[in-house]
DNA sequence: CGGCATCCCCCGGGATACTG
DNA sequence: CAGTATCCCGGGGGATGCCG
């Protein structure tokens, strides 16, 4: 991580963004609710494309409203394809560019982490709790 | 940060679609601001001890309350060990446990495609920028 | 020195309703 | 069917201030 966000003392709106640390950026991406998941289904799709209801059936709980939120910014990312058939109705189709093809990759390195070890991170957060609770 | 007094969750392994998803929760912790900075800081000091103003000194940005809040997360996951010094004044050490450093693995595989392809996501974004801001 | 507690602002994201 | 526009709430997180 390269950042050295530095700020005015003051400046209490938002501006002087962080200038560019690549990985805050990818995380925030990665982090927020849905990305990581659409990402997923697209990849196990492989090379073929999948329309918005179909990602939308494949991602149970994600509203309308997230899940082309969530596409418009992969999308303006460079991350997803977008590909637009104009019959009546409308018919959209998603699938990952080769660039978001390889972020497959480490994200797939995460889920394994997380699949193998967050049972022993529950039973850390257990302990820690048996130990305020008592007194 | 999740307050996860939760059990298990035993998973086929795709249910990234569980809101209780291990997968989804352990996002939701590197998602966070300042913990996967905290954890690469940790990791680069090997099994070394470093204190909490060492830390927040390579750690250009981050606020008292985020980092001692960020590490008290950590802790209570187990990723992170903590040690006080009853002395005056008191000092506090910090490291990664055996745990913590095996999440240094996928957070670097992370890291290196933002390095490698966050200039490319770039200029898809300003791609995209021109396309509607063009007139 | 380390780290709680407090105040407060901002925005992610859910529910709902409307257009092409 | 796909996408947009509103409204609204919870919580992340920055800026203090105080205490052991």
């Amino acid at each position: 991580m390269t950042s050295s966000t530095q700020r005015s003392a003051r400046g209490h709106r938002g501006d002087l963004f962080d200038p560019q640390c690549p990985t805050r950026r990818l995380l925030d991406r990665i982090g927020t609710k849905w990305t990581s998941m659409v990402i997923k289904v697209l990849a196990e799709a492989s090379t073929e494309e999948v329309r918005f209801a179909q990602l939308q059936r494949r991602m149970p709980g994600v509203s309308q409203k997230m899940l082309s939120v969530t596409l418009r910014g992969l999308t303006r990312d460079g991350l997803v394809d977008r590909r637009v058939e104009a019959s009546v109705p409308p018919r959209v189709y998603y699938r990952l560019t080769p660039l978001g093809l390889t972020l497959e990759e480490p994200l797939a390195r995460i889920r394994e982490w997380a699949e193998e070890h967050m049972a022993e991170v529950d039973r850390a957060n257990r302990r820690s709790d048996e130990r305020t609770t008592d007194s």
